[in-house]
DNA sequence: TTGTAAGCGTTATCAC
DNA sequence: GTGATAACGCTTACAA
């Protein structure tokens, strides 16, 4: 039989404390101390408890998250995908996210897509491999490898403000027909009634797809009011300042509809280069609120979302999965709430 | 001698494949395969090679990076500690921090603080404890704790843009003396001799006490300026108003320099309230490059921080030292850059 | 009520 | 060259 090497006797020596340390300093068995760390109340002699206890505080011994999943297969680690960093949208929800994590006591990994969809695929394996409980998707949503990749994991996840081609998961967004026809709406009652709707190009995108949708169904329901689609990328400006040149050379003052904050920028930049001014040349309403949406022009009216409630909710929704809730996949809509400033405004002084 | 279970013979049942289930599949011990993966090229028979290879691809095997973790005491993460993730400076750097990291095959666990230094500790305890390998830090900086924290770990740390009081660490950040200098010289050859600088509460935080002083020393050795220093706080917008409106009382059309984003802020609503225009009324340039920058009033100048480069150095300087580097702490100041906008170019058809 | 020992998925140190 | 085998820090039957 071979010597058993004796444990050291000494503190621990460079890292951190483990638990052997800690059972060694009160005398027990790693086993109590366990039972100690997770069972507190079950089965433990006072005596022996406060023993461990002075131990832990002497060495300011917690234990190793890494080793606890390992033995486990649980992590209490939460993966976030986020499709860019750069959208105040996204980060917004994250904040909530992260927020109602580190109450549930979950530490968020992220994963910062750049826009680049290819990577979403290596975002949920990466995250996978860390063995996050669960995931929460913001996504391009067209990677089908994603889908799969998930599927794989048999982990819980939640789809935020996107929709995803072949996943089967909960679901928490804008109530984006809503939010169109809210701001449509107002557009409409505020006497403005050429509408403008200008998006990102949406094929394949689940929201900018159901805020088109939306919009043509309120042109349907409100023969009074004429409109048009305008795709906007990033890189020709053209496409939006000609319709709205079209339209002035009509006669017209058109309201645009903005379906995002990007749109917003590039739409204000277009209304600059044009010379017009806001709630005076054009109505306008964009979705997303921002901290300058106030500054640009005479203020722009906007749909703000409830960028907190969504992230405190995705996480609600992983984390009531993760204790076992085992229902169909939910989709939770949020209303968007109108903030009306002067551009959407009809100057009364003109027309 | 108690009969030895043999290992399944099927292929992995719910969970991912391990590295056992790959060296039985190529009947090989799992010795081999992790050479195969650590050490390809070393002493590897060509056959059994292939025979691995052909048994990972077949099982989809990737190795557990917390069982990796676990033994070798490395876990390729690498936790990032921000202040504020609703500050745009704090996410441009988190972005170049991430691509970075990625780059380097390493994963970036966040941890947000929303301004509450209380946390601050927490979160470094909390990462710890994920065995992160270094710590990225932009904090408030005044959590007395968190030094003893880090130093406890013994683990590398780079603060980005804020010092922190006890810590020995490289330092990322805007060159702040420079940056000053750049802007107030600016204003100076625009023709506005009248200064106001407008700060957050600066006592404790770095990077705005490295402001002022730099304000401060601009005026000393420019004679023909007058200068005035403003904090504005969240709560009370009055002081910043008042110091306009007495400028304009004494004849007088100052220029503001803000140093930050949160700060133009409050000022584009300060001069939106007062009715004045940025250019005409009053001169500005602020500290922070934003998107919304050219759409407030005529265009807003600013000084631009190169936030990618400064989260990437961060890492590039974490990175360094987790291979070993071990030299005195570093200072890696980068120098803001001048966006030229209507702001800050005098009205010529005004005084 | 507590201790012993096996095992989570790796890597590293030996033998062979 | 390759294979046992012992850790890494923890949890959990099972034994005592």
């Amino acid at each position: 039989m071979p010597a058993k090497p004796l444990p050291p006797v000494f503190a621990p020596a460079g890292g951190r404390a483990t638990i052997a340390d800690v059972a060694e300093k009160a005398g027990v068995s790693k086993a109590t101390v366990s039972r100690f760390l997770n069972r507190r109340d079950e089965l433990l002699t006072p005596e022996i408890a406060t023993r461990v206890e002075t131990a832990i505080a002497a060495l300011g011994y917690s234990p190793s998250p890494m080793a606890q999943a390992l033995k486990r297969g649980r992590s209490r680690l939460v993966g976030l995908v986020v499709a860019d960093v750069t959208n105040p949208f996204s980060v917004a929800v994250l904040r909530g996210a992260e927020k109602a994590c580190q109450q549930a006591g979950y530490l968020l990994m992220l994963f910062n897509l750049g826009d680049d969809s290819q990577r979403e695929r290596d975002a949920i394996q990466a995250l996978a491999s860390y063995h996050v409980e669960g995931l929460i998707l913001n996504t391009l949503g067209r990677d089908e490898g994603a889908a799969a990749a998930v599927a794989r994991q048999g982990r819980p996840v939640v789809l935020v403000d996107r929709r995803h081609a072949n996943m089967q998961a909960d679901f928490v967004s804008l109530d984006n027909a809503g939010a169109i026809r809210l701001a449509a709406g107002h557009l409409l009652d505020a006497g403005w009634d050429d509408l403008l709707f200008v998006t990102e190009p949406a094929v394949g995108v689940s929201s900018r797809e159901e805020r088109v949708a939306a919009f043509r169904a309120f042109l349907a329901t409100h023969p009074q009011a004429t409109g048009r689609i305008v795709e906007a990328s990033p890189g020709a400006p053209q496409p939006l300042e000609a319709a709205l040149r079209e339209q002035h050379a009509a006669g017209r003052r058109p309201a645009v509809l903005a379906s995002n904050a990007v749109i917003t920028l590039r739409v204000a930049d277009a209304v600059a280069r044009l010379g017009w001014t806001f709630g005076r040349d054009l109505g306008f309403v964009g979705i997303d609120e921002t901290e300058w949406a106030p500054l640009v022009g005479p203020g722009l009216s906007t749909i703000a979302q409830p960028t907190d409630a969504l992230g405190r909710l995705a996480t609600a929704c992983l984390l009531e999965r993760l204790q076992g809730l085992d229902v169909p996949p939910r989709q939770i809509l949020l209303p968007g709430e109108l903030v009306v400033r002067a551009s959407s405004i009809r100057d009364p002084g003109v027309n």
